[in-house]
DNA sequence: GCGCATAATTGCACAATGGGCAACGATTTG
DNA sequence: CAAATCGTTGCCCATTGTGCAATTATGCGC
């Protein structure tokens, strides 16, 4: 179905090498402790080639440390969902689907990095924002026309808005798969999800 | 009140004066048609000055292209509103009263030029988290305790995720100010700003 | 008003970056 | 198989970011 060419196949694994290197060093040395010299060497690349995919070391980091698999599988269990299910049942599940514990040490990590280096944020903002348009899209397409234009905006951009602070630290709930925290009071995640869709659902 | 001292004032003045060369020089010139030596030159700064406010040109043209004015009037509207208003009620009024036809020609020309050069928008994004940022303290300040924690999170993240498409012209409405379109079907700010709300208040 | 602490501006130097251009090689197309 | 397409690379150079130290302007206690 999604087949992509050879070449473009390599293309993208080039781009994979290249920020999975970049994302190593980082944990390794911190974000300035290496240059994009190091990245490529690492990889096995001109750094011309590097220039070629990334604007900036901050940008293949951020590329590689939010990199989602299991896409595929989700979108096989988001196609088994009722025919009358509305856009919240269906990014509810979504999100149930992807927002793992593997995901959320990565973006754990992150998150921690960019404390240290406001440089990063931008770009951690810029990827996210691109998700926000597939996810948008894809809404689109499987509520074509069934509601006003803008509704998916407003829908995802609040879904969008209230994992933001989780991701930035702002506000600190208790992530699946982590150790239970020292202060007990925090919400888990789950729990602030369901209240969250629970706002959406019946209004604020 | 919110007064700044001599020295602040003067700091804030030469990161003004940078930042509005900046931005003229890229409408003159567009965003690849100077470098960071001619806005020095233009604000008569040094380089190393600039680069003690921005961290690249992108930067400050972001920060004059989106500077605010009339926050403070709007504060004084805000604290006159009713006892019993809900956080809803203040964001969709903060909403009207700042959301002005300037501020909106002023994205407007931000967005355009951003279409043309990408290395914008993770700036511009940065620019509008922090904005989010404070306006939710704002709002947690006014109405603190008195609703979950993620409440207001939830709620400016929504708001910012409806406006959001409008500012990067995925969404096309009928700005305030504007004259009217060639295509009359495209819906009015303020209907898509009204019907939002709806949703927020009565539930998806 | 007089100094001293604080902090902004500046110049200098240098490593690092970004990007145009042309060449080369792998992949795709017909 | 030949031609076209496109990713990778090297070369080059203007531009950028930043540590350091000197200079200048402001804030504050006296």
């Amino acid at each position: 179905m999604n087949k992509l060419s050879l070449r473009d196949r390599k293309k993208e694994a080039t781009a994979h090498a290249l920020a999975e290197s970049a994302y190593q060093l980082a944990l390794e040395r911190g974000l300035d402790g290496f240059v994009v010299e190091d990245v490529v060497q690492r990889a096995e690349y001109s750094r011309r080639t590097f220039a070629n995919h990334f604007a900036c070391k901050e940008e293949a980091v951020v590329m590689a440390a939010m990199s989602f698999d299991g896409v595929e599988e989700a979108e096989a269990e988001l196609a088994k969902m009722p025919e009358n299910a509305t856009p919240l049942d269906v990014l509810y599940r979504w999100l149930k689907l992807q927002f793992t514990a593997d995901l959320f040490r990565k973006m754990r990590t992150l998150v921690s990095m960019s404390q240290q280096h406001p440089t990063l944020e931008p770009y951690i903002l810029s990827l996210f924002r691109r998700l926000q348009r597939e996810a948008q899209e894809a809404l689109n397409e499987l509520f074509a026309g069934r509601h006003p234009e803008g509704y998916t905006h407003l829908l995802i951009g609040a879904v969008y808005g209230a994992i933001l602070p989780i991701i930035d630290g702002s506000l600190q709930v208790q992530l699946p798969g982590d150790q239970v925290d020292e202060t007990p009071d925090v919400v888990s995640f789950d729990q602030y999800l369901d209240r969250s869709f629970g706002y959406l659902r019946d209004g604020f």
